[in-house]
DNA sequence: GTCTATAACGCGATAGAC
DNA sequence: GTCTATCGCGTTATAGAC
């Protein structure tokens, strides 16, 4: 039993990493071997095709990744209790601008996206995101559509600050995209800290 | 001469869209020999490695991106006065976000990164389209860092509402991001409008 | 300048011994 | 459950005729 899940546990991290580089469709089984210290007919009896190694492994990713955003955005016992300041918190969150988004990135690799699993996984990740960062969002009193909106605009800085970051080689233009979306979100929120920061 | 810019151009609008939809590292040339409809001798005899004709295809689809982005920004004769408001008009502009960015994409396609060139070409876009933003900012009297802060946001709300549609497989989820993102940048500034839209 | 044929390699997957 | 050997295919690129 430790043999199996250990086996398994190896090819697992082995395709995550491989996986968050290069994509899917650039991470070949044989990259997974080498890089897993596992053989070859191992590979293939934990996971029949390159479709259930990569659904197992984008699986771990997201769910690691939503973990991530609820410590940052549920109300905690020492967390904010402002429910923009989490909203912030989220935005500020040190991330490997460098690196790109392991789940973001997905969305760019046709080997994904042409995989109705692994597009759902990709999918779900990012409606449970939106819809935790519109929860938080109309504990301040927003209305319901604003909320979404707003949400919609704090994943995007996100998600573009990475791709900006690797275009660029810089990563603080992630940490500039979020320092201007935040700056407008809170001088439009409070006249009174306008065009202060 | 006619032949020889014909098949020449045929390659490289067969290649534009063939990378616009699938990236460059799955792009084969053969895919391309088979959308154009000429040789294969006739490929490698213009573009002697793929590369070349990934690099001629790229620059390209830059050089209309960057001519799009500027007719929205630049003051023309028959633009918007404001330069908030064309900048608005860049966030706004109709896309095919289902599509993805033709070039934030390539940002994800481990070809590009790996290859000098191409990788330059992508830089070279984006740091024009942010200095481009950033300048048309600065007509509203915003200070430098401000105005570069700001444009990192429209730029990444831009390229973040691209992931956040073909994640989600709904178009709509752009316009949802760049209307929050407007929604607090005009409220922001304009103390009056605020939390009425 | 364009064609067909083919080389050399890596891919995802399978077979069958142990 | 893990191993080695191999299959069939698509890839990038080259060779050499026309």
């Amino acid at each position: 039993m430790a043999t199996d899940t250990d086996a398994r546990a190896r090819l697992v991290t082995a395709a995550r990493e491989l996986i968050a580089a290069q994509g899917v469709g650039a991470t070949s089984p044989r990259q997974v071997l080498r890089a897993s210290g596992v053989g070859q007919g191992s590979l293939y009896h934990h996971f029949p095709t390159k479709h259930d190694l990569a659904a197992a492994a984008v699986g771990a990713t997201v769910d690691d990744a939503l973990a991530a955003a609820r410590r940052d955005l549920d109300p905690g016992p020492d967390a904010d209790d402002d429910p923009v300041a989490r909203v912030v918190a989220y935005l500020e969150r040190p991330r490997e601008a460098l690196a790109g988004c392991k789940i973001g990135r997905l969305t760019s690799d046709q080997a994904v996206m042409d995989d109705g699993t692994l597009h759902d996984v990709v999918t779900a990740y990012f409606v449970r995101l939106l819809d935790a960062v519109t929860a938080t969002l109309r504990e301040a009193d927003l209305p319901e559509d604003v909320a979404r909106d707003r949400a919609h605009a704090a994943v995007a800085i996100v998600q573009g600050g990475y791709v900006l970051a690797r275009a660029t080689g810089d990563p603080d233009a992630m940490r500039a995209a979020v320092r201007g979306f935040v700056h407008v979100l809170t001088t439009g929120l409070a006249p009174d800290r306008q065009e202060t920061a």
